[in-house]
DNA sequence: CTCGAATTAGAACATAAGTTCTAGAACCAT
DNA sequence: ATGGTTCTAGAACTTATGTTCTAATTCGAG
């Protein structure tokens, strides 16, 4: 029933993606957009209700992406050594997701949701910051026996914040990060987290 | 000769400053700047060129302002512990300069420099980069003995990148670093130079 | 005091980009 | 085939924003 579809969400999202991973989130108008895939602007609204749902979609979607591969790595450890792996996630996810890390690792949530949200991605963002504490909590809970706000701190300065930093200079210049990286951040994992008693 | 200006650059530039820490570079606009101060739009540009050039004088001011306390705390570093030192700088300069950490810890340059510079600018950021690559092999000869990529690359990761990724959850959410991460950044550098071979 | 220069004041203009609208085309069920 | 539906196609509309322009104002110099 009806016409054919030539664009689909995905067309959309993906060459969004790619303009914002590129040429930063400024540059994906709907016309942009529009011309990567070759469609009419206004097709763009068959499928989505405005820009803001588009960048807010592909700025979960990767955020989710990230976020389940790291919890899944860190779901394993129990140790100093499970904390190092997880710590190198970060390096390897953008090994082999240099767009996406790019959006994850450039920009700020404001820049693609930067308004109301769509009722769906509200659900789905509400559950994000949850399940990262969980996951954090729970390896603390699991390797130190405690999870209070300083071992938090902690964890998460090792895991998450330190990798990150060393990790950003490599993906503004559009290179994965290498691998001498993982030997300095596990060295950090288990500087700050080794005089932590059990 | 003429008459006396009541808004000058300074003024144009601190609520461009402000406008752009509180609400990010995309908020700075030419009228939300006048408003600001109360100035008519047309007034600013008896004292800027473009919107452009103003947003790439901020900028700069804060990199200088930055890059030129941190070279100096690394000028009296020849060990480990002054490595210490220099890399708990970022931190304490956030500590007195919130706003400006807000432009240089969660904005890109891109976002303030995005097309042609003021020639006077061009000058000013061709001596950034080599300024702190000086500083970084300066310090690395003074406490190894050697400044090759593999040093420099743990340096500036133990210094800058490090100390960036603990420093910026904090910031995006407008407060200063806590001590405890000078702690976390301390060990950080202790671990990644400190089996260094003299 | 008058003239020229720099400035305020704010309207006017230009452009870019998000959104909506109108036509027409393609598809399916009846 | 026909009608309803969903899409393409792209023009038209709207709003936001950078920039320029015109007029009035205020100052110092001669």
């Amino acid at each position: 029933m009806g016409r054919i579809a030539k664009f689909g969400r995905e067309d959309m999202a993906r060459a969004a993606l790619e303009l914002a991973a590129e040429r930063g989130p400024q540059a994906v108008t709907v016309a942009a957009i529009a011309a990567a895939i070759g469609a009419p602007t206004g097709s763009i609204y068959h499928r989505f209700d405005s820009r803001e749902e588009l960048l807010a979609e592909i700025w979960m979607d990767v955020v989710e992406s990230f976020q389940r591969g790291f919890i899944e790595r860190l779901a394993t450890a129990s140790d100093i050594d499970g904390a190092a792996a997880a710590a190198c996630f970060m390096a390897e996810w953008v090994r082999g997701h240099l767009r996406e890390a790019r959006l994850l690792l450039l920009h700020h949530r404001r820049d693609f949701v930067s308004g109301k949200w769509p009722p769906s991605l509200v659900e789905r963002a509400a559950t994000l910051e949850p399940a990262m504490g969980a996951a954090l909590g729970g390896f603390a809970k699991r390797a130190f026996g405690r999870a209070d706000r300083e071992i938090i701190a902690r964890v998460r300065f090792a895991l998450l914040d330190a990798p990150f930093g060393g990790i950003k200079p490599y993906v503004q210049e559009n290179k994965a990060a290498p691998r001498e990286l993982d030997a300095m951040v596990s060295a950090t994992v288990r500087a700050v987290l080794g005089g932590i008693a059990r």
